[in-house]
DNA sequence: ACCTGAACACCGTTCAAGT
DNA sequence: ACCTGAACACCGTTCAAGT
């Protein structure tokens, strides 16, 4: 059953084709998570979809961008905790969303849009460490270091350690921020 | 023009899909290489594939294989250095293959096969570091600290950083894990 | 403006059939 | 034992056609 005779905005049907194209990229993965599938669960044709999103990886940007604003505004929470907290926190946040994280990784050569959105979220993600970063971290090892902490937080949660390992793994990485 | 009518050993013949394979896996990412194009390139109809191996998993499990054994035995070339050293030289020696190492995470929920060969890649990771680790870190923290090793490296060859940022980022691992 | 049915060029994989 | 042709159930995507 079509739904959009003027009963609804464009905005709202975008909406409910993210939500359906959101649950589905979590739980099966870009592979998994087939146009026809996210389609039927929005109650759509698969071609359909092209009239609201260019194409399968612009839908993905779509969700990722979705849940990379959910997780700065998030932030705001724990911003003033100590580093080793937000850290874990992160992580946390991330791990639900491992298949968005491993689909960027996989595609972002062979996709500019999500080559685009890449570069992005790890400009957040710098400009975040770089905040917190003790004062005495010479110029030149800034780059690094944040890179070592970016890193380490993306194998944390696409590689499932234990909550042990991770608050371990996030309070060494807090350790080595302060310490410079 | 086929050819293996006992001219040919079935294990040459392997060799010769796998290093077609391999070559397409590299240059094409894992879903840009089909089996189509891998079978053109040996010389084949795509469905013989299906005779040397189970499915497209098991042969890219086979390449996997091929450039873990050969990064090992290679690295005994470098074993007697400093780890700062080690650590680039695993980078460079990694980041010819990077499309391998991210078609691994995209692919471990989904491949039982692929999973088993991720957790015995980190398996191997780990040992090799903890040899190095120095006798007074703890040992509590020792799984997070060659983790974040691992990791970072991970991250050092899937993002291309250049040839600074590289060593700079491996001499800032190998200090942590000479500090403890 | 929004949505569909039908079609296109691909996938990975299976299987009966050939040599 | 090795290899193929033909088929199957899918993909993502395009496009002319409907309302």
């Amino acid at each position: 059953m079509p739904r959009n005779r003027q009963d609804q905005t464009k905005q709202a049907k975008r909406d409910e084709i993210l939500a359906a194209a959101s649950s589905l990229f979590l739980t099966e993965g870009y592979d998994g998570a087939s146009m026809g599938k996210i389609a039927a669960a929005a109650g759509l044709t698969p071609n359909t979809l092209y009239w609201y999103f260019r194409d399968k990886d612009e839908l993905f940007v779509a969700v990722a961008d979705l849940y990379l604003a959910r997780l700065l505004q998030q932030h705001a929470t724990v911003a003033e905790k100590p580093l080793a907290r937000q850290l874990v926190w992160l992580v946390d946040s991330l791990r639900p969303v491992r298949h968005l994280v491993a689909t960027v990784h996989a595609r972002v050569a062979r996709s500019s849009r999500i080559e685009q959105w890449h570069s992005g979220f790890h400009r957040q993600m710098e400009t975040l460490f770089e905040d917190q970063l003790t004062i005495e971290v010479p110029e030149a090892r800034r780059a690094a270091e944040t890179a070592v902490v970016t890193f380490a937080i993306e194998g944390a949660v696409t590689h499932d350690l234990d909550a042990d390992a991770t608050t371990s793994l996030c309070h060494s990485l807090a350790r080595r921020l302060a310490a410079g």
